[in-house]
Formats: structure tokens, C-alpha cells, sequence
DNA sequence: CTAAACTGATCCGGGGCCGAAACGGATCTG
DNA sequence: CAGATCCGTTTCGGCCCCGGATCAGTTTAG
């Protein structure tokens, strides 16, 4: 089963997704950090800062200010990894996975009602 | 027809539009200056800054400060109103329609490959 | 015709994010 | 071992955005 979406509806589903999540006073994540917490929930681990900069295209600073901000709202963690204590593994919280359903359900919903 | 869309579609659908628009070095809009481009986009004139500082919950200032900034990028542009010489009608341009054009492409080219 | 009301823009102090470069710690190599 | 290499972090100067208060221009009310 395809998804089948035309354009004017792409548009109408991310404004009013967009405008929802402006509206509330929440997290106000930059376009940045919200790939790198999608990343780290959709995609397999070990995420490590240097693989997410080459995986977003950025500088390595910016995936660490990014997990700094992530991290703080406890939407994500940094862990050492002790086969190599060089590298630092980015995991998942119990606080991300919330997050990230209910961001996913309110765009179900909006996607729900679109062309009711 | 109705949109049928799973939350884990609704992540992976966000994911990848989110990545590759972080990838590319394009305009990098906040999440509230592309709201004000797809609220004027989207709905009907006339926008005024209060107008939409009101329906989307946030200061002047900033919709004055997002419509210098899109208005740099030639995503839309200011009129005095001639009726009411106090008011600041916002209006569409060719380059911001060709964007949101582009952009809802993307979206349902992500959509279509996205459940194959 | 003056005073009040309303519009959008600007000022201000504060804070966040930017990338290049430099840094300290861990690991590999010869 | 010591030197090179790899990792994530920090420093630095610069730029953009924030909202409350204030401003100048316009319109309306008395």
C-alpha cells in the first residue's frame, strides 16, 4: 500500500502540523535538532556524533551543541561507549519516545482530517 | 478520499523531508518563518503583521523580523494598504510560489516511496 | 482640531547557534 | 615506548532571533 498524497495536500498537512506546533509553547526544536532526534529513534544504532554530522551534512560542534539542547530536555542522552572510549553513543529516553509519538500522532490526526 | 497515514509512516514521512532539506544548503527557515510563508500561501488575503502575530500566538516584533528575513529571500513582499494607509498588506511572489511548489514535491515524492 | 486609538517598525539587553581552529583524552602504529 | 591519528568538546568572533517597551505615522472620536 503506497501512499498517495498530492501536493496541495502536502502543503495543507505541513501547515497546519507546522502552525500546531508553533502555537503550543513547547520545545521549539531548530529544523537541526529535530532531524538528529529522528535520526537516533528511526534509524539502527550506535549513532555517534561523528556519524551524524556526516550523516546531516555538519559540523561535528553543531551536533554537540545540538545533543547539549537535546540532552537537557531529556529527549536524548549521551553514553561513553566502553569498547572505545573515544566515541560517544547517543540513546534513546523515555521522554524522546513520548515526545516523538505524540508528535506522530498529532500529524495522523491532521493527515486524518484533511480531505474528510 | 480520506489520508490513511500510521504514525511510524508519519515519523519516516517527517524524517527523510526534514533530512534532505537539512542536507541541501538551501534558505534554512525557522519553523515560525515557514509558517507565516505557508499561512500566507495558504490562506486568504488580506495578512496583516497583526493579523498574523495573532493567529500564530506570537509577538510583532518577530512577524516583522520574519518578514524582513523572507523578504530578503524574495519569498514575499510588504504593501501599504492605499485604503487604510496604517496597515501592511503581505503578499505572494513568483520565487516563494516556485519554493512551496517545490517543497510539496518533495513531500509527496518522499510519500510515494515511502510504503512501496 | 485636538486627543485618543491603532498600525507596523525600531530599540534594547539577553540568549542561542554558527563553523574554523585548537584542545585533551583514547587508541593505534612502528 | 613515542608519535601519529582519531574522537568529541571547547573556544572564539560573528550573526540572528527573542519579547517588552517605545516610536512615528495614520485614522478615528469627541
Amino acid at each position: 500500500m503506497t501512499l498517495e498524497l498530492k501536493p496541495v495536500q502536502a502543503l495543507a498537512l505541513w501547515q497546519d502540523v507546522v502552525l500546531e506546533t508553533v502555537r503550543r509553547d513547547g520545545p521549539d526544536l531548530s529544523s537541526r535538532q529535530f532531524a538528529i532526534l529522528l535520526t537516533v529513534y528511526l534509524t539502527s544504532p550506535p549513532h555517534t556524533v561523528r556519524g551524524l554530522a556526516g550523516s546531516l551534512n555538519v559540523s561535528k560542534p553543531a551536533i554537540t551543541r545540538a545533543l547539549d539542547a537535546l540532552g537537557q530536555l531529556d529527549l536524548l542522552k549521551r553514553k561513553r561507549d566502553e569498547a572505545d572510549r573515544r566515541n560517544v553513543l547517543v540513546q534513546r529516553t523515555v521522554k524522546g519516545s513520548v515526545f516523538l509519538r505524540d508528535f506522530a500522532d498529532l500529524v495522523t490526526s491532521v493527515a486524518g482530517r484533511l480531505e474528510a
